[in-house]
DNA sequence: TCGTAATGATATTGTCATATTAACATTATT
DNA sequence: AATAATGTTAATATGACAATATCATTACGA
């Protein structure tokens, strides 16, 4: 493939060449629901995954990513923006690509190398989409749920790489963000937190992103107009300080 | 796509297909030069990464990252693997995919989709290739030199991107490892730290490593046959004790 | 029915013994 | 001289619990 001196006599096609390179994404979103709308309470929150029901050859009628073929005048994140946007509506949106599946055999129509991304989608621009159609062929499954099902192609796999990609980045940087509304309260973010990581447990977290915040800075007060402290009783009878994210990112580092 | 029934009459070649999914290899090395062989002292270390001079069109003569096409029989990975053995001879090395290059028009020869890996490499590796053929058409270049090349394709983005990744893993994971031998002492530790990293400053670093060693315990003392600490005076007349890196992957997280 | 006191649920602060950190100075070893 | 390791000290952080604060809701007695 080295040999050819110019674009003219160079021929691709003397070898074999991929038969698509598809984009998966793997969106996540935080369902809450109520617990008693008599009473003021924390919602219960769910993580789930939008998943698709296909249609056609191959895995008719089993559940799969959502995704779809790359154009050769678009990027991959291009491509998985544009497929996003086509299942969901949604457009901006926090998404990241995380790997490439390539396995020989993956997918019966050939050879097709698949980049998955993950996105993470606030429920309130999903909530539009389920009014709309209810079509029974796309929606959210709880991800455990998800994981135990007999997924199309090597789906599960990719599901699996996914949530540990989510836990990970839930705890390494402030995507916490993407599923709490601007300003929010220190047990909503617990509860996110714990929502993705179920084994994250804090006694004294409050303690932790407030003492420290001097040093680490990743949230702050809400202040109202008047410089006063602005809070929210919206889950408690005692009002809640609200918080937000700043923009700082924070460096991590096992060796300090 | 999805209109058909079965294997017979389904038809990727009815769409553009990519031209080649290739993958690309960005290897690093620290290189070691003894600052003088009368004393005992430190090494000067220095980040390289490993080029290939190209002899074809396109960008003939100019430097690019070592790499090539994939093959339907294999993953992705394999063939990252099977180039990097091609490249360097070595076989058993840390190597990690970080990322896909897609954009239209970034490889003239046609619709062709990159996959990069980071290797790490120890130096002992390739030395043996250096002195087999000091063939001018490979070589190493501090990565800084690197960066201000004109290398091929996107290859300039390719590079400064694994930088960044290898920056964080060394701060997050225990890949300092790849650099180092077995048992190595703290400053060896920390120089290789710097070396990747030059940023990194840290006033009391051995204590960081050692007396926190009951919460992190990444690193541990060797000790001998009869139980005593295990120490070496290569690099200084005071014999500094040994280290080695235990199994243990930390977890780091903001919220803690 | 009305006013007031209890209750429940969550948020937040207090306490205190112990551990860690940062910065700098000092000593060890050969 | 060069590298390795320890000492010192004040400031800060942590963990585990106990104690308060807040206030919508509920219970209750007059």
């Amino acid at each position: 493939m080295e040999s050819s001196d110019n674009a003219s006599n160079y021929s691709a096609s003397k070898y074999r060449t991929p038969d698509g390179a598809p984009s998966d994404i793997v969106i996540f979103s935080i369902t809450s629901t109520e617990k008693n709308t008599m009473k003021k309470a924390l919602p219960i929150r769910e993580l789930q995954i939008l998943l698709i029901q296909r249609k056609g050859w191959p895995y008719a009628g089993q559940w799969a990513l959502p995704g779809g073929f790359c154009n050769e005048s678009e990027s991959m994140y291009d491509c998985a923006l544009r497929e996003l946007q086509e299942e969901t509506g949604v457009t901006d949106v926090h998404m990241e690509y995380f790997n490439v599946y390539s396995k020989p055999g993956r997918d019966p129509r050939g050879w097709i190398i698949s980049h998955a991304f993950f996105a993470l989608v606030h429920e309130k621009w999903l909530a539009n989409r389920r009014a709309d159609d209810d079509a029974a062929d796309v929606r959210l499954f709880p991800v455990e749920e998800a994981l135990q099902m007999d997924l199309a192609f090597d789906h599960r796999e990719i599901v699996t790489d996914a949530l540990g990609k989510i836990r990970e980045k839930m705890l390494t940087t402030t995507i916490a963000k993407e599923f709490l509304p601007e300003e929010f309260t220190i047990s909503e973010l617990y509860q996110v937190i714990q929502t993705v990581v179920p084994d994250f447990e804090e006694r004294n977290f409050i303690r932790k992103i407030t003492s420290t915040q001097s040093r680490k800075g990743i949230i702050e007060e809400v202040l109202d107009r008047s410089g006063q402290p602005k809070q929210s009783n919206r889950y408690s009878q005692r009002a809640a300080q609200l918080y937000r994210f700043t923009d700082l990112t924070p460096q991590l580092s096992i060796y300090s």
